[in-house]
DNA sequence: CAGTGGTCTAGACCACGGG
DNA sequence: CCGTGGTCTAGACCACTGC
């Protein structure tokens, strides 16, 4: 009783109370993993506003009928996300910035991936080569392996966007030029069961040369973003290297960085 | 007893057998923590090969004296920085890329703080203003707020490398002139105690204008890499709106990135 | 089938921050 | 001081993988 009462006293009022949370338990999808989802659902419904508390995570717990840990990782998942703020002494509290909808990384793919207009794609090559010393190097191959090698031109609303060249293992995957033709590459690889998890880039600007002009429907001399990348799947293995060349008066990299301390 | 033989009997023997681990119960620094950060050198050391098992959570808890879900948050904390890999059933490995030093994701300090050479910061302008339009509305401020203007150019080995034009609230602090040419902006945030959190980045590239390719000491019409970035603390809440502008002869960059599915 | 990581529980004590 | 998150424990059962 006594302890019934310090805790209706201690309660504080949140704007969680409001909410309602549906956890099934015989769902595949974990509970925190549901929770979470229903707390980022609540914070970008609008529901819980910026600097709003959440409330402890022992009472949160107790009402959900969850243990803590479980809670905590939940709480720990939008943390990770940047959409949550953790102050000891204080409590958990919903992000102020406004804009945070594209927080999940997407600028591995902000260019096979398109959001909106219609991107198309068309593959000036497609054949399997020896790979050369920069290539095998990045792909951690010996000198001469083959390789699959790709170049596609990229346009949106019929104005060429992209250069793309890429190199792949040949061994990796069979690359259907009609399908590269009507999707991306990182969709090909995913589906071929490939799941990517890192990546490193490079990117820098130049001058257009006459040839690179030529093809993307640029001056010589125009200015144009560059990007080199090597993609690595979820075992650390190179799976792809890529040299990209984008013409800046329509394209430019947008993307959001978490800092991990 | 039984129970040791059997343990005994399947326990596999993993090159992690041979590294000793000092875990100080004492110290300040969570168990888990000083976990993860003998078996990162033990894996950037070399005593762990990439594609090294683990061994299971278990026997590895068992033998530090610590419990699984500790051992699992050490574990969980370097799958997350990209140098293992967890697959059920299987276990956990280290993983392949041999270039993984700089992971964590340094491109935010990148142009702000060097290494090696030794670059320089000139201060061409620092003072008051009101806030123009663009500059209030990344800030999250009214109009007319006033905001700290800063103007910099920056050079390494005495050539001109990137013109950098920031805004901050004028409340946020007080930026001293000597202070900013000895060391970097993110520095004298961090030392003020703003902990920065996220940032939202946009590079393209663009053709110098005949003012920027005075200033940078190239010619006109060189290709330029531009950058903007808006840049929040851990509570939300924008510290920071930056337009920079990097000679893309010299200059250009160098990220990883980290998909999380 | 046996071994692995994935999830979850029900407690505990500590360190920090604010009133 | 008290409430918060931060850390830690000692178990449990499940799902997936590979043999």
């Amino acid at each position: 009783m006594a302890r019934t009462s310090a805790r209706s006293r201690t309660a504080t009022v949140t704007a969680l109370d409001a909410v309602h949370f549906a956890l099934d338990r015989g769902s595949p999808v974990p509970l925190y993993h549901q929770l979470a989802q229903q707390l980022e659902a609540a914070i970008e419904g609008g529901a819980l506003a910026p600097g709003n508390l959440l409330g402890n995570e022992v009472d949160l717990s107790v009402r959900l009928g969850l243990s803590r840990p479980t809670v905590r990782q939940a709480i720990q998942s939008l943390v990770d996300k940047g959409l949550l703020v953790r102050r000891r002494g204080v409590g958990t509290q919903v992000v102020h910035s406004k804009v945070r909808r594209p927080l999940e990384l997407s600028s591995l793919y902000d260019d096979l991936e398109e959001a909106g207009q219609g991107p198309t794609t068309e593959v000036l090559r497609n054949e399997t080569v020896p790979a050369s010393a920069e290539v095998a190097a990045a792909l951690g191959l010996p000198e001469g392996a083959p390789v699959t090698v790709l170049e596609r031109l990229r346009r949106t609303h019929g104005q060429p966007v992209a250069y793309l060249c890429n190199h792949l293992p040949a061994s990796l995957l069979d690359l259907d030029t009609a399908r590269l033709e009507a999707t991306g590459l990182y969709r090909l690889l995913r589906a071929a069961g490939i799941t990517l998890h890192s990546a490193h880039q490079t990117v820098g600007a130049r001058s257009a040369t006459a040839a690179e002009a030529a093809l993307l429907d640029e001056t010589k001399g125009a200015a144009l973003l560059t990007m080199t990348r090597t993609a690595y799947d979820d075992t650390g293995r190179p799976v792809e290297h890529g040299t990209h060349i984008y013409r800046a008066s329509r394209y430019a990299f947008d993307f959001r960085l978490l800092v991990r301390p």
